[in-house]
DNA sequence: ATTATCTATAGATCTATAGATAATGC
DNA sequence: ATTATCTATAGATCTATAGATAATGC
């Protein structure tokens, strides 16, 4: 029994709003233009949100909940790991790496937050982390267990895990905070190219 | 004979509008917060700057002028190639950089371009040429000149200086874009083992 | 009956200009 | 004499609230 899902005024704004931040900043965009985009008059929107910065939390916090509830499995990784190539390994992480981050709301919300970084200190952080830091310890855990069964060549495992994520991150800002609308299939050509040019030349065994 | 060089009023106006902007973000600095911080009132500041959007403007003029005069010696290169290592020459291509990029004033508006971007169009591409497209260029270059005397591995060169600056943009990112004062010193050391890392996996030669 | 919207508007703030006054340069 | 600053203010715009009116749910 399938349920007709009604998307309420309170996300139309929410939406709107995502929208109109991401593009113009939020400084630079006025209640009343939100208002004008849904379709209401500027005062109706304070029924759904306390103020404009209650409004701009709420995406915020979307943004918090949505990679809050992002787990990147590591249990079950040791046995995963054995059965695939170093390059398919990585490859497989991006694709749920895509599901997440290269997704269109979370673009426009991390383009909110590049942008107003300074506005809230909490939420960089948060998106530091989030960005940088987890991925991090991540993508080092993975290169360590390959490394202590002997999948990959002796590599410094840190600094290994920083120059893969260093890419995936530039590519991020490239295409999303430098260009007004990204490619898909460019993002993921590259993914690919870099997943392989990684595998071949920091990864790979010594004549494999 | 040295002539002392008077501050004209303009050009603290200048300063102080590079500061605030790069902190807070250009709309949410007003005429009367630069002007205070100058120490005139705000109208005074029309007498130098025609309006707020001519202030800005001028700061990106500015940043267009200074990426304008730097030019990476193509010339020569092939010789000096011959003499160092690869190792040697990133660290001297990054010393160029630091110079350029990693300057106090050009940080700051970098900053304020990576926040206004949807504002001025013409002023973020204009940074993606300097910074994305021309390193690419001058690092493919260098890499293919050593490739061709035979002074590194076999690689896919185009590949290769993609990945080499993907790592340097980064850096930029998370030091000024996400946090408050990048560490110059850590930057510096990160720099040095990112360009040992490239060397000894992607360029050094098998045995060598 | 309750909730969502509207009109009208307060009060703050922002950019920019007009014209008076002070400071500077020859 | 010219240039830089000041005071005063116009005119626009922005967030947010008060209270009236329309729409919705039981």
């Amino acid at each position: 029994m399938d349920q007709i899902k009604t998307v309420s005024t309170k996300e139309i704004i929410f939406n709107v709003a995502v929208d109109l931040f991401s593009e113009k900043g939020y400084s630079n965009v006025s209640m009343r233009e939100i208002a004008h985009a849904v379709g209401i008059k500027a005062s109706s929107l304070y029924k759904h949100y306390e103020s404009k910065e209650d409004l701009l939390e709420s995406i915020f916090a979307f943004f918090r909940s949505v990679l809050d509830q992002t787990n990147f499995p590591a249990a079950g990784l040791e046995e995963y790991l054995k059965n695939v190539t170093p390059e398919e390994y990585l490859n497989q992480s991006f694709l749920l790496f895509e599901q997440v981050m290269w997704n269109p709301a979370i673009m426009k919300i991390a383009k909110i937050i590049n942008m107003e970084q300074q506005r809230n200190q909490s939420v960089r952080q948060f998106f530091t982390e989030e960005f940088i830091e987890k991925p991090f310890q991540i993508t080092k855990y993975g290169f360590d267990i390959m490394l202590e069964n002997g999948l990959i060549a002796t590599v410094d495992t840190a600094a290994a895990a920083e120059e893969y994520n260093a890419y995936i991150i530039y590519l991020y800002f490239e295409q999303n905070f430098l260009k007004d609308e990204p490619d898909m299939e460019e993002i993921e050509k590259r993914m690919l190219r870099h997943n392989r040019f990684f595998a071949d030349h920091i990864l790979r065994k010594e004549g494999k």
